[in-house]
DNA sequence: TCTGGGGTCCTAGGACCC
DNA sequence: TCTGGGGTCCTAGGACCC
């Protein structure tokens, strides 16, 4: 393949990273498949009494209907839109058709969502990459795109980095089509509000303004330490750099799942806590289903709660090996939400898995290769590194050599109460102990 | 009827290890 | 025995994106 033409900060001299991206994608979709819905307005969203909106058509977009504004809210503004709760197949469906059509282009596509993705044009079949060539490409393209989706029309932009293929993918929406000449990236972008910018979103834009920084040219005014002290190692250097335009990210194909979650709000706030474990299985068994399709397992799972009052917390604990086991990952899930004070309420409730792997659990817990803690005197700390070292997470499974398969109800902070449930007593039986004695050897489970 | 659901990345602090 | 420093792993929370 063939190597982009660089400069010395590493950014590419000429218009060879696409973006696109589908207009109104998921109300367009419905208007495809609706003939009844075509230019009326369409909101796809959430439609319970929590809701907020996905996608508005640019005929609801007229009412002032825009995504993520609660969808209650969108009815006042327009009473007459079509409110759907969408059809994710179909959109995942056309989605694949355009991501493959994108692919036929150059194999380097890099997809963001369903309705976006980066291409990179040096690995395409193109004489040159002058601005006449890539923006035939793209009228093309865009044909194309109409063409196998039925009718989805789509908004490209094309630049000599991933910012401003993005950047210029919004500036002529919908149906747009621009292509950014090398050099005036800069001049493209001086003029425009600092949100302009992938990653500056609202608290980072309150930030700037509190400096009276508003618009790019004036972000330049900052020096890079200036910006690390304000938001950080990372996000200070990356914004130093592209309010400047430089910006050498590379479009990576493939890009693998890090996390699966599920997570559900609920139209009134449930507070009982027996109806909230219910839940979170429920969810944990959906994880789990998803988990296993992508044959993956997971090392750390996840809790979220939101309260009534809006206030989000999460809870996790890490294995020490990847599971795909529900019940395991719905036992470490409860086990997590018991140590939470939900008595006020819970508006939202989720459970993610993290820290895949890319294969299925078989029996990892061979005796020996769980490494005996040694014990000293201090029986709290004691008790505490033991428990880290054998990586026991409340709602893990655990062998134990004299008394068969249990798992931890209760372990950490100190907390020196573990329960086994053993095949011993028969299944459903939850026997309890307490270690109060560093020494491991005392643990067992009391008479059945 | 204020504020979805699926993600990613980063930070900061503590524990632990060498 | 005391004093570190650096790296890694883990957790909780926050910002952001579509």
């Amino acid at each position: 393949m063939r190597q982009p033409a660089c400069d010395d900060h590493g950014v590419r001299t000429e218009p060879t990273i696409l973006h696109v991206d589908l207009d109104a994608f998921y109300a367009s979709v419905e208007q495809r498949d609706k003939p009844s819905l075509r230019g009326k307005p369409v909101v796809v969203g959430g439609v319970g009494g929590r809701g907020v909106v996905a996608t508005a058509s640019y005929e609801a977009r007229a009412f002032g209907v825009h995504s993520a504004m609660p969808t209650a809210e969108a009815r006042r503004r327009c009473p007459n839109a079509a409110f759907l709760a969408g059809r994710f197949h179909a959109y995942r469906d056309t989605s694949r058709v355009v991501m493959d059509l994108l692919r036929s282009i150059s194999p380097l596509v890099e997809p963001l969502s369903l309705d976006e993705a980066f291409v990179d044009l040096v690995a395409a079949d193109l004489p040159d990459h002058s601005v006449a060539t890539v923006s035939g490409l793209a009228r093309d393209l865009k044909r194309r795109v109409e063409n196998v989706t039925g009718g989805v029309h789509g908004s490209v932009g094309i630049g000599s980095s991933k910012l401003i293929a993005k950047i210029a993918s919004d500036l002529d929406k919908p149906d747009g089509l621009v292509v950014v000449a090398p050099g005036m990236e800069r001049d493209l972008l001086r003029p425009m509000q600092v949100t302009v910018i992938p990653g500056v979103g609202p608290a980072t834009a309150e930030r700037l303004r509190r400096v009276g920084v508003h618009t790019v040219e004036e972000l330049e005014q900052l020096t890079v330490d200036e910006l690390v002290r304000m938001l950080g190692r990372a996000h200070g250097t990356g914004l130093f750099a592209l309010a400047r335009a430089e910006d050498d990210r590379e479009v990576h194909p493939e890009r693998e799942a890090k996390s699966i979650s599920v997570e559900d709000t609920y139209d009134t706030d449930h507070a009982d806590k027996r109806l909230l474990e219910a839940l979170l299985e429920r969810q944990a068994g959906k994880v789990t289903e998803r988990l296993r399709k992508a044959r993956l397992s997971g090392r750390t799972v996840s809790i979220k709660v939101r309260l009534h009052d809006f206030s989000t917390l999460s809870r996790s604990a890490t294995l020490p090996e990847p599971s795909d086991d529900g019940r395991q990952i719905a036992r470490i899930a409860k086990a997590l939400l018991a140590d939470l004070d939900t008595s006020g309420g819970v508006r939202l409730l989720g459970v993610g898995v993290s820290g895949l792997a890319d294969w299925i659990q078989e029996d990892l817990f061979a005796d020996d290769e769980v490494p005996e803690p040694e014990i000293d005197a201090d029986t709290d700390a004691a008790i505490a590194a033991a428990q880290r070292r054998r990586g026991w997470v409340p709602g893990m499974d655990v062998e134990h050599t004299e008394h068969g398969r249990g798992w931890v109800w209760g372990a950490g902070r100190g907390v020196v109460t573990v329960r086994f449930e053993t095949a011993e007593t028969g299944p459903g039986r939850v026997l309890s102990l307490a270690v109060d004695d560093p020494d491991l050897s005392a643990f067992r489970p009391p008479e059945a």
